[in-house]
RNA sequence: GGCUGGAUGGCAGAGUGGUUAUGCAGCGGACUGCAACUCCGUUCACGCCGGUUCGAUUCCGACUCCAGCCUCCA
């Protein structure tokens, strides 16, 4: 199986090797939890989720690291908003957004880190930095010096003249140079804070990944995700921190980012107003729906939001239905496969997926599947798409549920099933009046019905 | 202004130097008491202008437009 991944810092699609054979690192950069996030913020969990899943067919050791930001100045003004403690206000939202991508289908990384958790790795690495060279104490900040790495601006392709043109950053007049960034900040009394050489402060966003990198994975990893808005400047100084520690090695091997969705013609932002929430949009929709919505567009590429729920709901009720054509009494769903070998799998998912994770061309070998359960007519044949679908369905993080739980929910509705036994009793008496009278009134509580030669079935809409 | 990516049918969205993407929707037919489901068939496409080529949506160049980043951001 070979797998290809467009790595950022080549601009170039390379075959995927990890450092150590067999065994694969990965980093993604979660969320900085001071309020409900939205689903723009859910595209990176599930993109990749997905990777992971793949990944874990092809090496014995996977080890998925994802962040959580929970020290920031907008956790700082927003907890001052709402009464509570920092720490308290940084875990309630940490524990929303881990709901959220449970919700989407996303399986718990191997490890979780918290920036606050690992303020002595930040210390040590700011220290080593000072002492190679690279960064500097000014006024209780410490600072990374730019102009002191060669190689920074690789990462996002600038160099360090494009900055200064459109740079929109006050600069502080304690910075050497304008495009310097801070390790280390001072906190007042009644922000949090650590004691550190430089007196009680607080870490500078960029370092807590680069410390929590090391401190789990060590100082090379092989994949490093996050969103395309933070390639720069938030990728390019973790890039360039890691290396200069590292005594010029890169301490990532392959950059991925993801594009971002757009709402109304633009980036789906707080900044901008035009976001939906993922506990919003579980309320009216379930959350595979949303998994499938985020995962119909290639993780590169920007992806309109619109309408695609409505469609993701449609497409994903298409694989359900044939599930439920091939019912054989079994009741295994796509979990079933979450340990099964590389031959289980349907080799045209796996394919799309080996090919920088094109997600839509796997949906649509999905689809495929699904086509080809419905026109076939032996049992075996029948069988063997279904474990092939389900297994894809695992890759894919979709078909978790069986499809009764999918068409009718959880709830085992006799109700409903009292008034269909009516309708065939009046079907069989020819007063289809009243037949489709019933019918009708199901429909308008959202309840359709389907006769097929097996008896009538029925499934919730909207 | 600089850098990056994009422009595909009603919508979303892949891909390819010549042959069906896929899904949702539309249209015609089969099935059905009528529907729904399903099946069969089918309409609608590659921003604009040049170039390369037997042939370009696909390669090259210019142009127009859009988005992202250059400030926090998935």
């Amino acid at each position: 199986m070979e797998i290809t991944l467009h790595n950022t810092q080549t601009g170039q699609r390379e075959r995927f090797e990890p450092l150590v054979p067999g065994e694969v690192s990965i980093y993604v950069c979660g969320p900085t939890v001071y309020d409900l996030q939205h689903i723009g913020n859910g595209r990176p969990a599930v993109v990749f989720d997905v990777l992971v899943r793949l990944l874990r067919l092809e090496y014995a050791k996977v080890t998925y690291v994802r962040n959580i930001t929970d020290v920031d100045d907008k956790i700082n003004a927003a907890a001052l908003e709402s009464g509570e403690s920092i720490a308290e206000h940084a875990e309630r939202y940490a524990a929303e957004y881990l709901e959220d991508v449970a919700a989407l289908g996303v399986m718990p990384p191997d490890v979780e880190p918290r920036a606050t958790g690992h303020i002595e790795p930040i210390i040590a690495m700011i220290e080593k930095l000072i002492g190679i060279g690279h960064a500097y104490e000014a006024e209780g900040h410490v600072l990374f010096h730019v102009p002191s790495d060669p190689q920074y601006g690789t990462l996002s392709r600038r160099s360090l003249e494009e900055m200064r043109d459109g740079a929109r950053v006050e600069v502080a007049p304690y910075k050497k140079d304008p495009k310097d960034f801070v390790l280390w900040k001072p906190s007042t009394p009644e922000l949090p804070g650590w004691d550190s050489p430089w007196g009680r402060g607080r870490p500078g966003w960029h370092i807590e990944c680069s410390a929590m990198i090391r401190t789990h994975l060590g100082p090379v990893i092989d994949i490093h995700g996050g969103g395309s808005d933070l390639a720069f400047p938030h990728h390019e100084n973790e890039s360039a921190q890691s290396r200069c520690v590292n005594g010029g090695t890169a301490s990532v091997r392959y950059w991925l980012h993801n594009g971002m969705l757009t709402f109304g013609g633009a980036k789906m932002a707080k900044s901008v107003g035009n976001v939906v929430t993922i506990r919003d949009l579980l309320e009216r929709h379930d959350g595979e729906v949303l998994r499938y919505a985020l995962l119909s567009g290639h993780y590169r590429q920007e992806l309109q939001w619109g309408e695609s729920l409505a469609h993701a709901q449609g497409s994903l009720d298409s694989l359900y239905g044939a599930l439920r054509d091939a019912d054989d009494g079994d009741n295994d769903t796509a979990a079933s496969y979450s340990s099964a070998g590389v031959d289980a799998f349907p080799k045209a998912v796996l394919d799309a997926l080996c090919a920088d994770l094109n997600t839509p061309r796997a949906l649509a070998a999905m689809h495929a599947l699904a086509a080809d359960i419905r026109r076939a007519d032996d049992a075996d044949t029948v069988r063997s798409l279904r474990s092939s679908l389900l297994a894809g369905g695992w890759l894919l993080g979709l078909l978790t549920k069986s499809p009764s739980e999918h068409f009718q929910g959880l709830s085992d509705d006799a109700t409903v099933e009292h008034r269909i036994a009516e309708r065939n009793a009046a079907r069989a008496a020819k007063d289809f009046a009243l037949a489709d009278a019933i019918r009708d009134e199901l429909a308008a509580e959202g309840v359709q019905l389907e006769d097929t030669a097996g008896g009538t079935r029925w499934r919730r809409t909207g």
